[in-house]
DNA sequence: GTGACCTCTCAGCGGATTCTCAGCGGTTTG
DNA sequence: CAAACCGCTGAGAATCCGCTGAGAGGTCAC
């Protein structure tokens, strides 16, 4: 759950944990942003006036990065084009402030039913696996221990394995999307997430597409 | 479970009673009162649309008469309004038809899990364990006091142990929501922490993920 | 009021991480 | 064939992050 009004926010995590719910509550948009992108949740709870990043910037943000955890956006105003604009960014529901609590739970049982086959927990491409919620990377039943930066870049080209990205979409999605810096930054790191995944297991996932970017092997390499 | 579709009911049955239920069917919703006034069960699995009392009324009356067993209503309909009606009713949970098997037994354990015999109150990581409700912690068999924050902070990680969590996510979770400190509080009180139930032992339950946050492991270190 | 305890802040250290840079070698283009 | 392009690589500088010891302020029991 996303809320900045503390009132607000402690009332219904109470109520979604009582009612059975594992509840995970951040204030602001960029902490919004980091938690969805670093752990799965069954469905998000999104209010649109935040600090930071507004509602709106952080599920376009979400939806950028391929993240389709269902969002269920809160909104204190009512117009017609707010809705519109929520459906539009890819909201799967949204409430009006002052809501019911007994709506919302509902609600959210129906996002969460709809969502259908559940969404793999655990990225593979062959022996190679990520453990998105335990942020654990595992090449043929070895751990392998990678910084914050190296695994956002696993992470990222895992969930477009089998897709050729261009560096241009990696830096805007694992580095910053205002990144002005070298894009030999994502050279560098391909390199030290070879050195770590591959080479000691004399494989290749990360595969060099030239002229156009990088592409992780869905067999593993 | 109280269904008046013949077919229905038929394919329910037989699929709970392979799942692993005892199940006992009745038709109609005088019966359906009567059957859980007169016995016992571990969860009442009731169709809205009834002959002679509808499934409401139903729940009502069981209500009314202080019979608490856990609900789940089946309806046909999805507005906003049945749904919420269900559960002002006392109704734990809903599913709408058409539903799937398999998200009836996954719902029906829930309920089963949640309003039956209590959930294990002793988390445990290796030799070390946690005593919910007596708050107390031993490890190896010596029982270890905590301040109440440290308490606090070591039943969070307990609850996620295995899983990476962020300093961001202890402080909302063990400190406020709205906690606006030094986020070095954390670190301060894992060493602390660390002081009491791993140095003594020779052991390193709590893993530091840098970058990331911490991760208590399950096997105790 | 005094001492014990608890919570939290602060600043410095040292290692880990991130990023830049410049040179190399292979590939494509004209 | 030469020039431009592109990705690879090793080195190193700057920054970040977590750890730690000291201590200030608050609370509670006596």
């Amino acid at each position: 759950m996303v809320e900045d009004e503390l009132r607000l926010a402690d009332t219904v995590h109470r109520g979604l944990t009582d009612a059975g719910f594992v509840v995970e509550l951040v204030h602001d948009g960029e902490n919004a942003v980091w938690a969805a992108t670093e752990h799965t949740y069954d469905v998000i709870v999104l209010d649109i006036m935040l600090p930071k990043l507004n509602g709106y910037r952080v599920l376009e943000l979400l939806r950028a990065r391929g993240i389709w955890t269902p969002v269920l956006m809160l909104t204190a105003k009512d117009g017609e084009y707010d809705q519109t604009d929520a459906f539009d960014l890819g909201a799967d529901d949204y409430l009006t402030k002052p809501f019911s609590f007994l709506v919302l739970v509902a609600r959210l049982r129906a996002l969460i039913r709809r969502g259908g086959p559940e969404r793999p927990v655990v990225l593979t491409a062959g022996d190679l696996s990520l453990d998105v919620a335990r942020r654990r990377v595992e090449r043929n039943g070895r751990e392998i221990t990678l910084t914050p930066r190296e695994y956002g870049l696993l992470e990222f080209l895992m969930r477009h394995r089998g897709d050729t990205v261009s560096k241009t979409e990696i830096l805007a999605n694992v580095w910053d999307p205002a990144f002005e810096g070298d894009p030999n930054v994502v050279e560098v790191y391909v390199r030290y997430l070879r050195k770590k995944i591959d080479t000691p297991f004399a494989r290749h996932a990360i595969e060099t597409i030239r002229g156009m970017g990088y592409r992780l092997n869905p067999e593993g390499g």
